[in-house]
DNA sequence: CTCGGTAGTGTAA
DNA sequence: TTACACTACCGAG
């Protein structure tokens, strides 16, 4: 597995990929602090900075942030448990701009009860942005959680707000 | 009506 | 067993 750390508006982000697809997309302040998390999650398997190798991943994942294209279809190569895969599918059909309640995506995946799963599932994603648990909100409409700061999870809410109204 | 407690659910540690 | 990025529901004011 390789991986890159480049800037992004939403500060240092790091992505990993395979030959597969992106196994990773994280965000940090710092370069050391992403580069922990990456080999916390990834103990025991190889994992090369390569810049040039996730070059294009690099294009496709800032054009998905900044330019509201491609997330929904960049290759991933992720693993989860057969549950977190569910949500996470459903996570990736909520269109841009568009927030959806836990509640909303515990039916959506025929376990309308399981809502607080949901936002365990949510929490356990390992790709920022090409799966959009951003988007995913308070049924009262406030903003809970982010893995990565809450500060970020509204800033690409307010981003993905704009690029609907205009 | 508002307000607080609680059950239900999947996972990782 | 516990602690969660939750929330619909129920009883007490």
């Amino acid at each position: 597995m390789r991986y890159t750390i480049t800037k992004s508006s939403l500060g240092s982000m790091l992505i990993a990929a395979s030959e597969k697809g992106i196994c990773a997309i994280t965000f940090g302040n710092n370069t050391n602090e992403l580069m922990r998390d990456l080999r916390n999650r990834f103990r025991g398997s190889e994992i090369t900075r390569d810049d040039r190798f996730m070059k294009q991943h690099i294009r496709d994942v800032l054009s998905s942030l900044d330019q509201a294209s491609t997330a929904e279809t960049l290759p991933l190569d992720i693993q989860g448990t057969a549950f977190q895969k569910l949500v996470w599918k459903a996570l990736r059909n909520i269109p841009h701009g568009r927030t959806a309640t836990y509640a909303e995506i515990a039916n959506r995946i025929g376990r309308p009860t399981a809502v607080r799963a949901v936002a365990q599932a949510c929490a356990a994603n390992p790709v920022a942005i090409a799966i959009p648990c951003h988007r995913v909100v308070r049924s009262d409409g406030s903003l809970s959680g982010y893995r990565w700061g809450k500060q970020r999870k509204a800033a690409l809410l307010e981003r993905e707000k704009e690029y609907v109204n205009g």
